[in-house]
DNA sequence: TACGCCATTATGGTATACCAATCAAGAGAG
DNA sequence: CTCTCTTGATTGGTATACCATAATGGCGTA
C-alpha cells in the first residue's frame, strides 16, 4: 500500500505494515455511512482507485462493499462509470408506498405472534430514546423501532424488507433531521401502535403504521420540494424529478 | 489460468489465454444456475478455490458471484466455511407466508395501474406458453408471470421483492416439478388473476393470488413432507426442519 | 466557431502471490 | 484404546500487477 499522507476522511489507515484482516466489514460500514451521511453525495462518481486511498484499503476489499452497497441499491454503475445513487422523488415515494404494505403485513403478524414480553420490550426502548437524545440517535431508534417491531413478525423475509426499505429512505430522512419537532409526536404514534398491536387489533394497527408512514413522506416529499431545493443545492445535494 | 482439462461443468472455459472480460456475470449465471437447478446440492460446501477450477475463472470474479449469491440467500458463509443454502421447511413457509402479502398489495397496484394493453400482452404471453413446453420452461413461465404481474404495480420495489422470494423458491419448486398436472390448473389460475385485476377488483384478485400461492405451497409442503424425504435423500437432497 | 476524430489516460476486470487463521489428521502419551 | 497436542494443509482475506477498454481532452478540419 502507498504510504498515506493526506488526513482525507479522518483517522483512518493507521494500520500495521501486513495485511489487515477483518477490515472489509469495516471498509463497507465507512463507505455505507459516508454515504447515508451525505458524506459522498447523491449523484457523486466514485472510482475504486479513490476509494482505495480514503478508506485505507486495496481494492479487493473495496470491491466487496461496492458490490453489497450496489445491491442495497446506494451505489449504481452505469456501464464502467460507479456513481452514488442519485435521491429520485419518484423512487422515494415507491419506497414509501411499498413500506405501507409492508407494515401492513408486520403489523397483521406482529399481532399474531407478539408475546406480552415482546411488547413491553420494545415499549422500553421507545421509552429509553424519549429523553436526551440528539437528532442522529433520535432516527437510529426509529429505525431500529420500525426493524424490531418487523422481527415480531416472525417473519425473516418481511424483517429484510423493512432493513431495506429503510436503508434506501435514509438519505432523505438524513436531509431533514433538522426538524426535532416530529420527536415526541413519533415517540406517541410508535406506542400507539405498538399498544395496538397488544390489544390485538391487526386493522387499526396497520392503519396507524400507514398513517405513520404517511406523516413521514409529506414532511419529506415538503422537504424535497421545489421551494426547498435552494438550501439543498447548496449543500451539494440534488433532487431529480424524473429518470 | 491452469489448463482446463476435465469436462466438469460443461462446454465452458474454452477462451483464450489472456483475461476473459464480463466472464464475471457468466460466473455468477452459471454459479447461481449450478444451486437452483441442485446441481450443487443444498447445504453443500463450497470453496473459492473449487469453484475456480470448476468454473474455469480465478478467484476475483468467484468472489463477486459469491457475494452476490449470498445476498441472495443461495449460500451462506458461517464463519469461514461456505455452504450452499439448505432447504429448511420453516423457511420456505415463511417464504410463501411473505409472498402472500407481498402479491396483495400487486394486486391492488395492478388494478390502479395496469392498462388494457397491458392485460392483453401479458394474457398473450401465458396462453403462449400453454402449449408444448416442458417443465423447465414451465415454471419458466410461471415465474415470469408473476414478475410481469408484478410490474402492473409500478412500483421497483414490490417487483424487486417478487424476483427475490421466487428464487428463494426456486429450488424447492424444482424438486417438484414432476407433477405436470398442474400446469392447466396454473394456466387457468392466472388467467383468472388477470381477470380480475382487467376488471379492477383488487380484493378478489389479491385473494385468488393469495389461494394460488397457498395451493402451490400445499403441494410443495407436500413434497417435501417426511413420507417424500426418502426419495429426495436417494437424490442427496436433505430438508431440515428446524435450523 | 463548432463538430468530429484520435491519442492519452484512467478505470474496471482479471489473475495471482502472500499471509494468518482455521481445520484436520496423525503421532505420542497416558 | 482414548485423549490431547502438534503439525501440516486448506481456506478466506488482502494486496498488487497486468490488460483491454471506455472515458476524456486536445487537435484538426469544415
Amino acid at each position: 500500500m502507498p504510504p498515506e499522507n493526506d488526513p482525507e476522511t479522518g483517522p483512518e489507515t493507521g494500520t500495521d505494515s501486513t495485511a489487515n484482516p477483518a477490515q472489509g466489514a469495516d471498509v463497507y460500514t465507512r463507505l455505507r455511512a459516508a454515504i447515508l451521511t451525505l458524506d459522498l453525495l447523491p449523484g457523486e462518481r466514485l472510482s475504486e482507485r479513490a476509494l482505495e486511498g480514503m478508506l485505507g484499503a486495496s481494492r479487493t476489499p473495496i470491491r466487496e462493499a461496492v458490490l453489497r452497497l450496489e445491491t442495497e441499491g446506494l451505489i449504481q454503475r452505469k456501464g464502467r462509470v460507479m456513481r452514488v445513487t442519485s435521491l429520485e422523488l419518484a423512487e422515494i415515494l415507491e419506497a414509501f408506498e411499498y413500506r405501507e404494505h409492508i407494515e401492513a403485513a408486520v403489523a397483521q403478524l406482529a399481532c399474531q405472534h407478539a408475546t406480552k414480553a415482546d411488547i413491553t420490550r420494545l415499549q422500553k426502548i421507545l421509552d429509553a430514546g424519549r429523553q436526551g437524545a440528539d437528532a442522529a440517535a433520535w432516527f437510529e431508534i426509529g429505525s431500529d423501532f420500525h426493524i424490531l417491531l418487523a422481527e415480531l413478525s416472525r417473519n425473516r423475509f418481511l424483517v429484510r424488507a423493512v432493513t431495506d426499505i429503510l436503508t434506501r429512505i435514509e438519505r432523505a430522512r438524513w436531509i431533514m433531521c433538522s426538524l426535532p419537532s416530529a420527536r415526541d409526536e413519533a415517540h406517541d404514534e410508535h406506542s400507539q401502535i405498538l399498544r395496538l398491536i397488544e390489544l390485538n387489533r391487526p386493522e387499526q394497527a396497520a392503519e396507524a403504521l400507514k398513517e405513520h408512514g404517511r406523516g413521514l413522506r409529506d414532511i419529506l416529499a415538503e422537504s424535497l420540494s421545489q421551494r426547498s431545493r435552494a438550501g439543498l443545492r447548496a449543500r451539494g445535494v440534488d433532487i431529480i424529478d424524473r429518470a
